[in-house]
DNA sequence: TATGGTGAGTTCGGATTTCCTACTCACCGG
DNA sequence: CCGGTGAGTAGGAAATCCGAACTCACCATA
């Protein structure tokens, strides 16, 4: 039989492999538009300005991966819209953090950001929190549990 | 003179500003790796399974970004170690969202998933809240406001 | 003083992807 | 018939990525 396998990606993880998924260029703008609302390909194709046949394999990706689904929204003339699935929507908690982040860190004067209104009838910010306590997290709060390999399990803080 | 920009990236948006920085191959799981104290280069290619020349180029553009510190950890013979910056430690979050999203969605079975604790004592599960009222974020109870061009504003659920 | 080992990269050519422009095909509207 | 729109394909140049090998500085030890 052939040789054992060299274990390329040495460390399992579910970050990884989220990236493997949505990682690629444009794949998360796609989910961006798609939770919009903007879901035809023409409209994602100016709304990223991605090369179309690019867009195109990402969407097929993203379509077999269950992110997102085609719906034809008119038959005669054939006409197709790209919906996020549940697992689709549930990635947007991602987007609105990298958002928030992006907005605080790369803030550019010229255009201010987007601003989304949650039902509570305030601004929506995300926050980050812990599940059980319901505290923000921060990065001294956290100790990694290795399932694996070796670990370090602190980080150092800012420099 | 040269003639008009014809805006490619056509939205302005944070996120598309957040992914150019660490939207690129490898550039969030160098950041993984930092947050959990890996941060030297051998550390990083072994962990990541990046080839090296490619972790050089992410390196390097993640310090010029302020996300990344490269500092000393011995003179004589001088090794070096990359840290987070405040910067870097706030995309922790995205991070953090990211994986709690890979671990119900792409679970392989064969191994288990990390598992962090949080300070309270209990399993570290992240929960995206509204800062206002502490409600975890839904898809449906959010209302984007077009700051710029063309937006809709209400996205459909799922398919 | 030769021999080997580590950490932190750089250099090389070849394999993959991306990008841009143009093209298609089906349909509709006037 | 003519032009326009939506949803892609096709083709080749340009940019990136990849793996393996190479460098350079510094120990360690024999």
């Amino acid at each position: 039989m052939g040789r054992m396998a060299v274990s390329k990606d040495p460390r399992p993880c579910s970050i990884a492999d989220a990236l493997a998924l949505v990682g690629e260029k444009y794949s998360l703008l796609v989910l961006r538009e798609v939770c919009l609302g903007n879901g035809r390909f023409d409209q994602l194709v100016r709304n990223i300005g991605a090369p179309r046949d690019i867009l195109a394999t990402r969407l097929k990706r993203l379509v077999e991966a269950g992110i997102l689904t085609k719906s034809p929204y008119s038959e005669r003339p054939r006409r197709f819209e790209y919906r996020p699935t549940r697992a689709g929507l549930e990635l947007e908690p991602v987007l609105l953090t990298l958002k928030e982040w992006g907005d605080r860190h790369l803030h550019r004067d010229g255009d201010l950001p987007m601003v989304m209104e949650h039902v509570c009838g305030h601004e929506f910010v995300p926050v980050v929190t812990c599940r059980a306590c319901g505290d923000e997290v921060r990065h001294e709060d956290l100790t990694a549990h290795p399932q694996a390999s070796g670990w370090t399990t602190t980080g150092p803080t800012a420099a």
